[in-house]
DNA sequence: GCGACAG
DNA sequence: ATCTTGTCGC
């Protein structure tokens, strides 16, 4: 295991950055009318020297999928936790700019405030690209949290210290949960019930499952049911 | 000093 | 993230 080298210009760069990036971050619903919801991951190849960086775009409500998009590129930035995004999101906001329609929400693979500066990789891309995003991680980063209830769609509440910071979320019966946190542009209050409007049998949403197949799985058909190829 | 630590 | 088949539990 690397050890982390704090010192490094490049994270010390990174972290004014966020810095930056926090207070551009707006935590109000603005949005009229959602439908159509880009689902964003991130895969690698070449010995991890290569990122792959896929979107799919679904309509809303069916979502049925409508656009994709995927873009290679070389790994520039360690990972390093509470920096996902200096790794990740070049790629993905170059992929969701080679899209020929443009999404009105973005749901990220990774969290949005729930993030030690409030600046997670959905508050990075929702904001550089000014669209409304969520962060749904399937990890922890930081925060504490009671087990929430085991049928789909229970929910407990994810705090820092007082702040609350997100929503644990069970998006599926007895799965484990997802940690959703708003981006850019959308509330803690919808957050959660945004995600759910676009989750069906899966633990994941359809947006985020269908762009993390086309982001590691060379073949993928972009049809919204049909279990997993494998 | 000892853990924790998105993908 | 990635290396990887069958198997156990809902």
């Amino acid at each position: 295991m690397p050890t982390i080298d704090t010192s490094d210009e490049r994270v010390a760069a990174a972290i004014a950055e966020q810095q930056e990036l926090r207070a551009r971050v707006r935590l109000h619903d603005d949005y009229s009318e959602l439908q159509l919801v880009a689902g964003v991951d991130a895969g690698f190849e070449a010995d991890g020297t290569l990122i792959r960086a896929a979107v799919v775009v679904v309509r809303l409500p069916d979502l049925a999928p409508v656009d994709y998009a995927l873009v290679r590129q070389p790994v520039t930035f360690p990972y390093v936790p509470g920096l996902l995004a200096f790794r990740e999101a070049p790629a993905i906001i170059a992929a969701i700019r080679q899209l020929r329609t443009t999404p009105d929400l973005i749901i990220c693979d990774g969290h949005g405030i729930a993030h030690p500066r409030r600046c997670g990789i959905a508050c990075h891309i929702g904001v550089l690209l000014d669209l409304p995003a969520i962060g749904c991680a399937k990890q922890r980063l930081i925060g504490r949290f009671t087990e929430p209830l085991p049928e789909r769609g229970d929910r407990s509440p994810l705090y820092d210290g007082d702040d609350l910071i997100g929503w644990v979320v069970r998006t599926r019966a007895t799965a484990r949960p997802v940690f959703i946190s708003p981006g850019h542009r959308v509330s803690l209050e919808r957050a959660p019930d945004l995600v759910m409007a676009c989750t069906t049998r899966f633990r994941l949403p359809e947006p985020t499952r269908l762009a993390h197949r086309l982001a590691s799985h060379d073949d993928a058909p972009l049809t919204s049911d049909s279990p997993p190829l494998l």
